[in-house]
DNA sequence: ATAATGACATACA
DNA sequence: ATGTATGCCATTA
């Protein structure tokens, strides 16, 4: 597979979030150890779409709670309507009580 | 191996 | 608060 072990880290870590719930490429990128390469999760999510299994790329927004990514999304409606049907209110491309959705992996999977 | 790109983040004006 | 500029690190050409 294109998949490498970071973008693979990538995708398990996207799949582990609960519905309802979004994350940040950042957050993410801290998880994985690169804290500084929150770019290369936008980058590894690119290529989501031709992960398998898919990942769930509409639970993950940039630190504004912004959908940025919603344009890459097979059509752009896509992302806010999911995000809609997990209980996510999405106004103006942006995520309302971002910081209540708000799920850290390097927090809710480090519970122990 | 080097240069350019990227669904971000942070700093500065 | 908004806009521009630079940094980060992996992928692709």
């Amino acid at each position: 597979m294109a998949e490498d072990n970071f973008f693979e880290r990538v995708y398990e870590v996207v799949r582990l979030i609960p519905p309802g719930r979004v994350t940040s490429y950042g957050a993410i990128a801290s998880y994985l150890g690169t804290k500084g390469s929150s770019r290369i999760v936008g980058y590894a999510m690119g290529a989501a779409g031709s992960a398998t299994p898919p990942v769930p790329a509409h639970r993950v927004v940039n630190r504004q709670g912004l959908l940025t990514g919603k344009f890459h999304f097979p059509t752009f409606q896509l992302m806010e309507e999911m995000l809609a049907s997990e209980g996510i209110e999405v106004e103006d491309n942006k995520i309302k009580n971002f910081k209540e959705k708000f799920w850290d992996p390097a927090v809710e999977l480090s519970i122990d």
